[in-house]
DNA sequence: TCAAAATATTGTAATATATGGATAAATAGA
DNA sequence: TCTATTTATCCATATATTACAATATTTTGA
């Protein structure tokens, strides 16, 4: 059953539609935490956390630029399956 | 918003290793509900649930056969997104 | 009609997830 | 060093999900 938990959880970070829009926009383009932050218009904090579960499950990954932070999408399932969802 | 929140539903249909592996086996061969439970070895009442999770969803349709129900998956893009999971 | 088998539904307690304010940490520039 | 900016973390509360026993429903066959 191992191998079913380690996928729903890869699915359930997916799954919130919070984190559809980030990763959506993310995989048109690498974007800033701030400038989410007034796409989403929803406070810092939730944004953060919600990035640090997709982050958390090597969905996405950070870049530093001195005091902003640059995400990627890193993980190409994840690009996969949003691709599809989108067809 | 609306459209990350279908999709979302759609993935958090999947997203539980039981119903990802009632959704593996039924890939594979359709299944009565008797079997799967065997198979599972969780109460009756647990995979019934799983099962209306991923019906409501449209995940998965039964057929009727007297006493017994039958399941198949029936979206396409479930299945293309498991089979990503898999690889 | 009655009983047995298969499945669904309901009630509820336990657990997990989500939200947002408050605060902390890191960085750059004055 | 002090301040402003950006991001992360912590905490409490609200909401959602999960699990399973108990019960109901449906169907078949005696």
């Amino acid at each position: 059953m191992k191998g079913y938990e380690v996928k729903s959880e890869m699915l359930k970070a997916m799954a919130h539609p919070v984190r559809l829009k980030i990763l959506s926009g993310l995989i048109e383009n690498e974007c800033y935490v701030n400038e989410m932050q007034d796409n989403l218009n929803i406070p810092q904090s939730t944004v953060s956390q919600h990035l640090s579960i997709l982050k958390r499950q090597g969905i996405i990954a950070p870049r530093k630029e001195g005091v902003r932070t640059c995400y990627k999408v890193v993980d190409k399932k994840a690009i996969k399956m949003i691709n599809i969802l989108d067809k």
